[in-house]
DNA sequence: AGAAAATATATGACTTGTCACGTATAATTT
DNA sequence: AAATTATACGTGACAAGTCATATATTTTCT
């Protein structure tokens, strides 16, 4: 094997600086910063995990619902709920009820103690939220949903069409 | 307690529209489908884990570097390398040496099998970036490329400043 | 009505990522 | 030169998320 090349400086400046203009290196950065600053944001707030805090959150604005339906406001797998949920029951947080119409579904419902928790934390979160609009316009914010929700049709076309796809440019 | 409260479909829609316009919950459906797809393509290009993807890559682009580079360019944790990387190097992929001038340091180099892996694996990948582009233009790139700029500026103050942050509007 | 298909939930195994802390080495200060 | 401080890496513990598979219940089809 031949001797170690060394480290090019300029080549790696040039490379990290091809990957900040990369939307598949930059979409996990921001998320990543954006749970560890909701993280930091709930340790003011009564200390609730980020899965709580969106459940709690969205009890708290449309009343019980199922499994299901809170996987699906938050765009998340149910099983991430399934895990949550019996200890969100066990802090006293919620309520898990099988349903009476139909006993394959779980009915999720807001305690007071979860009401408590939830308003202890919401202004904080408020304040998140309203700092970032400090930082972008409701215009800017809504070119940014129409990006993401192009990036999502995008992200969830089967991966054989795209392979196939003439690439024409 | 109560009897259970009903299940009120419209007031979940509206919730599910509120969810749909906040970033904090766009932001992370957006990257869990981005890593879903990119594991389809990988499958496609013999079967590298993600971190192993880009690591490749990182290393063809720019030659040997430190695990803190890697770290670097990909925008991610030290650690996350320092795992991966062991057995990247038992798979035959890169070798690890320790820095001649730094022994603190790690110089990782990729081998002529980790450039075979690279070299199955790029064409694909190549192509998922070509079909990006066809749904995005450069300059829409930029945009979305500059609000992920402004968002992370936003996710890394400290939160006791945006905390403090008088919400003036 | 009975069989087949679909749906809701639970659970094990895995990946990506963070943080805190320990250890070794290098750089800086006194 | 010695002591302090900073940096690079390794590692344990955890969070958020996916997928596949199993089970129970509904719904649909014949």
């Amino acid at each position: 094997m031949s001797e170690d090349a060394p480290i090019d400086a300029k080549r790696l400046q040039k490379r990290r600086a091809q990957e900040d203009s990369n939307i598949f290196v930059r979409l996990p950065a921001a998320y990543a910063a954006s749970r560890v600053q909701g993280r930091r944001f709930l340790q003011h707030g009564g200390d609730l995990s980020i899965v709580e805090w969106r459940t709690l959150w969205d009890l708290h604005e449309a009343g019980p619902m199922t499994i299901r339906d809170l996987a699906n406001i938050q765009r998340t797998d149910h099983s991430l709920l399934s895990r949550a949920l019996p200890q969100m029951r066990d802090k006293g947080y919620v309520t898990m009820t099988r349903g009476l119409e139909d006993a394959r579904q779980i009915i999720v419902t807001l305690t007071e103690k979860g009401a408590d928790a939830y308003a202890k934390a919401a202004p904080i979160m408020a304040r998140r939220r309203a700092a970032l609009r400090e930082e972008f316009t409701d215009a800017e914010i809504a070119v940014f949903i129409g990006f993401l929700d192009r990036l999502d049709d995008f992200l969830r076309r089967p991966v054989e069409d795209l392979l196939q796809m003439e690439t024409v440019k």
